[in-house]
DNA sequence: ATAGATGCAAACCCTTTGCACATTA
DNA sequence: TAATGTGCAAAGGGTTTGCATCTAT
């Protein structure tokens, strides 16, 4: 969000001089929120006492189109429109068709279908064009909402991708608060009392930095959705806390674990990876990174745990030689985890 | 699919007086495959030996798509195309940045993601814009692919509506048979080898519509997927027999049958009602039909069921009152189903 | 000095409109 | 006859371009 100065000045090599108009072009479009068309920009700039002409607004636009600082929205009214593109994911459009202001929305479940469709027809995925034409809340009821072009996207995409990790992070602490209480083995419940902390340590940070940003912007709470995410990971845990509750041993418990981390990982890095450079995108992928570590944590013990038994096994085996057969009741219910 | 122009005919009262020259605009626009501008159009009237002036066409084009005869599209490249939207579904884009083509996919899941979209965000959902820009196959592979403009949209539609539905149909198929199999009560037997007959007849005709759908048109089945519907109700009775292979008894199947059908039903009545008229619009009406009589049959046989079975209780009651407690298995069963 | 940026006006492209004329109801 | 469609050319609006002029490297 900051510096974007720095941020240009790293884009300008992309190609010719350096010029004071340019720049400061550059530097009133970034600070324009929403989506100007070129006689937009024109007129904020002579609003604020600059003069040039409209050939020279185009070429800068086409400039950071190119450079990527700005992005082309076409919302199908005849005249092109630019947003900035920095710190902000690539998103989607609703368009009111009666006041023709438009807001934005993120949807991974739409860009993973897209992804998916486009693959089956052979589809080299470009960018993507989402825009739902409707009529806005305000034109259908009359009452004026809490603003909408006031809070930086950015924002709203890092609450949203707060309250995702936050809630996961809930289902994982649910998870293994359940899991270390059912435990018989020390050492597993021990890991799984570890995870289970480690979860509400972090949960903590998240919801920290949940209120930190909504003290930094009190109304930011109240915003609507900006990032849909339907195929959320907390519902994992979720599931595997139920597996648990019908009855499942030390290495079930484990395994069941480190499915729900192994999917958790995967889904916060690979939406992570989606989006763009953003404080959102960062939660993600932290989030997948602690989501690995617990992973390969519980990996750990589940070998551990099966090698102690092993011993256990061999050691019982050798002293009830004499006897038909020895129970092995742990052994018998991981072959069971296994189908 | 045929009698265009009594289609038209019926739209002509939506304004203005009958005229050759619109007619002539009309049928040969009708003719066309594809997305058309203005210009493109001018040239095929040109071709074909008719003269008109750009402004006839493009008012033309305007009465066409007020009077819903056609559909204005925009790709981003300047100019407004248009394509006929007589039995033909909404539907999205696929657009090749290289060689300018466009194809089209529908996607039931897309559509619900949005609408639920513009829900959440107090909007009044009108029509919506999804485009995927990229580089199609040929483009990417120099392979040339069988051909992509030739099938009507409208048979592309049908073909995958009936895959769909196919499909559904044979998992609903296998579930009753399983629950015939595992069905005590000789009355509820019958009436899953009923709905299993029934299922396995729809199949047929389902099937026989779609060899048909084939052979007047060989190439059918190798054109690329235009409907994606991922939800689909097959799912629902997938698990269905799952659950039945766990042990159920036959109430429990009864339950499970009907949950499933009403899924089903609901499914397919609801995205039957989503599209345009067209074949693939009334496979979904009338599947969803089925699923309601499947549905109200398996109704009626559970209440049947429950009231035979509660009246042989009140009789063993009686009959045991001497006795300390009749075995009522049933009962108990389905007390475990209510939970 | 020279490649590149700017400003102006003209050109461009797609689309709509004004107006005289032709057609239809 | 009154209302509507058609053709032509002109105007519109958004955008690009040619060219002379500046300005950074």
């Amino acid at each position: 969000m900051e510096a974007p100065s720095a941020f240009v000045d790293r884009l300008r090599p992309a190609g010719g001089k350096r010029s004071s108009k340019r720049d400061l072009i550059v530097n009133v479009f970034l600070r324009q929120e929403g989506h100007l068309s070129a006689d937009d920009l024109v007129d904020v700039l002579r609003r604020e006492g600059h003069k040039s002409s409209r050939a020279t607004v185009y070429r800068t636009l086409q400039w950071m189109a190119d450079a990527g600082i700005a992005r082309k929205v076409d919302f199908g009214d005849g005249r092109a429109r630019f947003e900035h593109s920095y710190g902000q994911p690539r998103h989607f459009h609703l368009i009111c068709k009666s006041c023709h202001r438009s807001s934005e929305f993120l949807s991974s479940d739409v860009e993973a279908l897209l992804e998916e469709i486009a693959g089956v027809r052979g589809f080299e995925l470009g960018q993507s064009v989402v825009q739902i034409h409707g009529r806005c809340d305000e034109c259908r009821t009359g009452h004026r909402r809490r603003g909408q072009g006031d809070v930086p996207m950015e924002r709203l995409f890092a609450r949203d991708a707060l309250r995702i990790a936050i809630q996961t992070e809930r289902s994982g602490l649910d998870f293994y608060s359940r899991a270390a209480r059912i435990t018989k083995d020390a050492r597993g419940r021990r890991v799984f009392r570890k995870l289970a902390a480690e979860e509400q340590e972090h949960l903590g940070k998240l919801e920290a930095r949940y209120a930190e940003l909504l003290a930094e912007d009190p109304d930011l709470e109240s915003r609507p959705t900006f990032l849909f995410f339907k195929g959320a990971a907390s519902g994992l845990f979720a599931a595997g806390a139920e597996e648990l509750d019908k009855g499942a041993d030390d290495r079930q418990a484990l395994r069941i674990g480190i499915r729900c981390e192994r999917g958790s990982h995967r889904f916060f890095k690979r939406y992570g990876e989606r989006f763009e450079d953003s404080e959102g995108k960062r939660i993600f992928l932290e989030f997948a990174d602690e989501e690995r570590e617990h992973l390969e944590l519980l990996i750990r013990e589940y070998r551990s745990l099966a090698a102690r038994e092993s011993r256990a096994q061999s050691k019982a085996k050798a002293q009830a030689q004499p006897e038909s057969k020895a129970r092995r009741p742990r052994t018998a219910s991981a072959r069971r985890a296994n189908t």
